[in-house]
DNA sequence: GTCTATACGGCGATAGAC
DNA sequence: GTCTATCGCCGTATAGAC
């Protein structure tokens, strides 16, 4: 397999499984297994952990920010107005079904304190803050209204709040009053079988 | 010293370093550290490590809860009123001052996968819910903008996102508009000198 | 381009003295 | 009640063959 192809698939295992384990907690074994290939393989194509997630989280906040512009392109005369930011809300909660992609994003969100990922996670938050205000027209208070219901969804879908858990009355209230569309989410909320 | 004492002064020390490196990442050693005891000391007072985080998580979660009901009972004439809701958010917020303790909670929500943090984690944040519900008379929108606006809290502090950042303009914009009581937030919001 | 074998360090946990 | 010493595992990273 060409280099680039098999790097794509180890970028896509390693999002599921820094997602699922947050960083310190995955193994590049882990990550390696998932990927098909041996744990060495990573770490030489990486270099280090560290930089596997550093790109994990690069290529997650692409395809964040692209996600949104593309909204934003389609719907140009709604710069500005509610309706598009209920559109840019439903393509975030689309972005739930890569499992990994958004936890990935949390994850790194969470570290905050480390010297290398901190500093990484604080520009990317940044990143998204500046397109909503800037590119999509939000208001500070709109913007501040989207970030907290996308950091909520993240916690909700982190937590695993679903699933069995479907059974409690006030669990299923609270996920259906929290999740926009329901349906589809249910399954991007569900563990996976694995 | 006495245990009980000597008990609770590690259980603050890892409410910290748990917060601060998330539950994977710290290690019982940081703790012993933080709390002037030896690192074996700390396992042989709570067992595992696991243990020990349970423990966390758990009085993290009562003194959340007591601190909610607290509020409820200096002004029960309010509940299922607005004045309430900004009463404990801002209940909520001043619990910042205690580092750790809201980081805590939320390094064990994005534990979910694990098999033993996971179920905890998940029944500390309904009971969260239920009482939000259930003792504040909050309707489930209510409850979902205070939980959502929790969220986006704790996700800021985690991120660090203050101190030097607050020089740049959109991410001073954001931490003023996401916080309540700037104030005395500022400071818990900014990196530790340790 | 990919693997096997392995070195190396760190961390949780145990043993046992004082 | 608290420590020192230490074991053993696991995970990252390196060396080197194919």
């Amino acid at each position: 397999m060409p280099a680039e192809q098999r790097r794509e698939s180890i970028l896509s295992a390693a999002t599921e499984v820094f997602g699922e384990r947050g960083y310190v907690g995955a193994t590049t074994d882990a990550v390696a297994k998932a990927a098909g290939v041996s744990q060495p393989y990573v770490v030489r194509m990486f270099g280090t952990k560290e930089n596997l997630f550093l790109e994990v989280l690069h290529r997650a906040l692409e395809r964040l920010l692209a996600t949104f512009r593309g909204v934003i392109a389609e719907h140009p005369d709604e710069v500005g107005c509610e309706p598009l930011a209920g559109r840019i809300g439903a393509a975030y909660a689309d972005l739930l079904a890569d499992r990994g992609l958004l936890l990935s994003l949390m994850q790194a969100f969470m570290l905050g304190a480390d010297p290398v990922v901190g500093p990484a996670a604080r520009e990317g938050f940044l990143q998204v803050y500046r397109l909503l205000r800037e590119e999509a027209g939000f208001t500070p208070e709109q913007a501040d209204q989207f970030l907290s219901h996308g950091m909520m969804l993240n916690t909700l879908v982190a937590i695993g709040m679903a699933g069995d858990y479907a059974s409690d009355p006030r669990a299923r209230e609270l996920v259906d009053v929290c999740l926009p569309s329901k349906a589809p989410l249910v399954v991007a909320l569900a563990k996976k079988p694995a």
